[in-house]
DNA sequence: AGCAGTTCAATCATCAGACAAATGAGTTTC
DNA sequence: GAAACTCATTTGTCTGATGATTGAACTGCT
């Protein structure tokens, strides 16, 4: 055993706390079924020596797994994976851990049928009851996509920041969680969405036209104009899945299974 | 009122370990504000003193908590409270903790509107995917409740199960999560809407309606038997309301402070 | 004064080692 | 055969020490 040192070359993911890393690992194991429900991970001692780490960091790593319920501990017992729908799927960490390991397409489908719920319901609550500083976000955010029509990453950024702005509208305290859920959801889907710039041209009317809703207070014809703005999305989805897009998915769960081989290399 | 109530609750929560009882603590601390967003936390030695802990414990319970959301620990810095929009209020204990603090008729609310924007297109996802294993567990969940209309308690476990088991035969894979979130909300709304047996033989034929829906693969009457059971709980709230029926919600909170204090008499 | 670079100190991060508590499984006892 | 007991394993908790990070104070120069 070779006793390669892990220097501080690759700044992006050195510069996180080694019991970070050890959660971020355990639980891309654990969603991806290399542990599976019912299983019992390697006690804390075997755990520290496959990580080379304490065991001190590898509690800590163990205590942030078992509090997005992925696993629970016991004495005598060791930590057991939690049956799946214990797991906080809406966990910002747990989703993007998920993500990897599911069909694009499908995980597309799905994503959008949760957004059909609840965007169009969340601009006509928008339209109601928004107060005059949540429209002015509402309208910068519009008014940045507008700029950002060049150039794809700022434009995802307005896109995204733009929605959350509608929902930040509706009153409603549980629904912007729900959005930042989708909006973990969406980084995935733009990249696909909005890769051309023509897409981007054709739905900045449509947001524009959510914004005049919210804007005149018109609930019906805010709801309206979202649903329109999601049935594009979804055509454009339907269309990029028949094309090689789904690559970029799939290029996303090599990257990962990759950076992870690096680290644990069991 | 002498503190010699012995409660289940309460025992269950002295079986508890100490880093979970701190993480609790701490978390209902900071989702009930006294901790504020970008305020620091006593750092681990002191909260170590303060608690009667040693530092071991405190680290595991931050990590929890970090794990949720609610805070960021740094060198140097300390662990600061993060801004309410990084919270997971998702998460099965902060959402918990979060309902204490709100008031009762406000969540109610909320809630009914998320289930209204979930459970109908749910509904009629399941009616149109469900598979017969899970109609099955719909038709048992039923069963359940129909057996339980005279024991309120059983009742509210059937209730939850039906609901459950309509939103698991979605076929979407991210919508059973959401349904948990909002059986937690259920738990609190319950209490309330369905005290009364008078209430509980209202709706139990509104549930036979969505069970028949599904059976039949009719997704328009799946969805419209939903909205209808919904409006019927709503109307509930509503007169419940003007009642002294939200007390509960008031006594609840009362009982968690009180319940808090006797743990860290800070 | 104003700015850049350096030093300092507070705090978390990590480690090592020990003992306590919980509990499943095997063993004994009746 | 069932209940009680013992034992071994694993997590839970504590202690004390050292490393790493980084905001803030300090220093020296222009």
């Amino acid at each position: 055993m070779a006793g390669t040192k892990r220097k501080p070359a690759d700044k992006g993911a050195s510069r996180k706390s080694l019991y970070n890393k050890v959660a971020h690992d355990l639980g891309q194991r654990i969603v991806r079924g290399d542990y599976k429900p019912g299983a019992l991970l390697p006690n804390e001692a075997e755990c520290g020596q496959i990580y080379k780490v304490s065991r001190t960091a590898i509690r800590e790593a163990v205590k942030m797994l078992s509090a997005k319920g992925l696993i629970q501990s016991r004495p005598k017992i060791g930590s057991r994976v939690e049956p799946r729908n214990a797991w906080n799927l809406l966990d910002r960490d747990v989703l993007s851990w998920y993500c990897t390991t599911v069909d694009f397409q499908r995980f597309a489908n799905d994503v959008q049928q949760i957004r059909m719920m609840i965007e169009p319901e969340a601009a006509a609550l928008a339209a109601l009851h928004r107060t005059a500083g949540q429209f002015v976000e509402i309208e910068a955010a519009y008014q940045a996509m507008a700029d950002a029509v060049g150039d794809e990453a700022a434009w995802n950024v307005a896109d995204v920041r733009f929605h959350l702005a509608v929902l930040n509208a509706s009153g409603n305290e549980f629904i912007p969680p729900f959005g930042r859920v989708i909006e973990s959801l969406l980084a995935n889907l733009f990249s696909v969405t909005v890769a051309h710039l023509r897409n981007r041209m054709k739905v900045l009317p449509l947001h524009l036209a959510i914004l005049e809703a919210i804007r005149v207070k018109k609930a019906d014809r805010a709801r309206d104009a979202v649903r329109k703005l999601l049935q594009t999305t979804q055509k454009t989805i339907d269309e990029g899945g028949k094309l090689g897009l789904s690559g970029k998915a799939k290029a996303r769960k090599a990257s990962a299974k990759q950076k992870d081989k690096a680290f644990s290399k069991v």
